[in-house]
DNA sequence: AAGTTACTTTACACTATGTCAAGTCCCAGT
DNA sequence: ACTGGGACTTGACATAGTGTAAAGTAACTT
């Protein structure tokens, strides 16, 4: 099978996606039920490709709970600029496809519990603010860690990545330690 | 012009819309050009309905800084219930839609000037956290203040009103202040 | 009574998704 | 060398949605 390459995130079609792999959009059909799962394929490659698993466990081994956010913030940083053509389709076609969006909640749910992990981190550290419960810091957490806030603050505001780095890095840790 | 109402937010077509008015298909077309004046129509109506203007001019009223961003956050945590559903087909057609992503962006603005006016107040009180200028600290609050945060944790993490109210309010806060 | 307005029905062109069928090309196994 | 299967082709078709066009109707206005 031909290496597809992602389009400029808008309108992609099948029949673009097989004009751009060199083939008949027929044949698309032949690699992939219907349009969701070539989507659904699209995004597992894409993070094979990006070692997303390895990144996550560096996550995991961080020497504190704030480096472990610094750690999250710094992966958007650099990931999501690749990630993003990818992340707006999907995010588009949640809304009227129940197994995208199964997919991205599936996605969701990891990242979160990825920042429950840091949450306990903090904890054990006795440095979890005081009003604050694990489950509500989770959430905290990967809302401010979300591709979404990243999207708004560099797409939107035109933040530069290390704005973006440093600037959420230390609000995330002010979040969930005061 | 009969009145509309709001479908699930999923696949509103033309042809739902003109069924949910009781009107034909094509008499929809008589009134919007197309699908995009439409949703535009919807968004200006929805905003005079629950009287945006005033509540603006509410915030730019309030006796503090810190009393602003209570309100901004509590407008969010009132409004975004009934404004989501709209907000859902604006997000996803902003991509294939120029016009559409037009009207969304002049959404933006406005909200991000009511939040750079905030910052000023917390500039104007000495409370501005010292590593924030104008345009970031603005930035920030606009992120934190975003219906998309709002959908994150209350439509996503299920949190309730009142708890995304006193969290974020906190949180914004917090980010502008230290 | 005549015209205007707000619709109606019917029909069409266009685009995208997904299905179906028949045929081509090439390569591997026997 | 023959045969079968895999990967692809072309072409046709059904379906759903958008948007345009045309002709007709019913009610309200002047």
């Amino acid at each position: 099978m031909t290496r597809l390459r992602a389009n400029q995130g808008a309108g992609l079609t099948m029949a673009e996606v097989a004009a751009q792999a060199g083939v008949s959009r027929q044949a698309v059909y032949l690699h992939f039920a219907d349009r969701t799962a070539l989507l659904m394929a699209l995004v597992h490659h894409v993070d094979e490709a990006r070692g997303l698993a390895a990144k996550l466990s560096a996550i995991a081994r961080a020497p504190s709970a704030r480096a472990a956010v610094a750690a999250m913030v710094a992966l958007q940083a650099s990931d999501n600029p690749g990630l993003w053509p990818v992340a707006q389709i999907f995010d588009s076609l949640r809304q009227s496809d129940a197994s995208v969006d199964a997919v991205w909640q599936n996605r969701l749910t990891h990242w979160r519990d990825t920042c429950h992990a840091v949450a306990e981190r903090f904890q054990e550290e006795g440095a979890l603010a005081p009003h604050l419960s694990l489950d509500p810091a989770a959430d905290l957490l990967s809302t401010l860690t979300s591709p979404r806030l990243w999207e708004e603050l560099v797409i939107g505001r035109g933040w530069s990545a290390e704005r973006y780095r440093s600037h959420v890095t230390y609000l995330a840790v002010g979040a969930l330690t005061h």
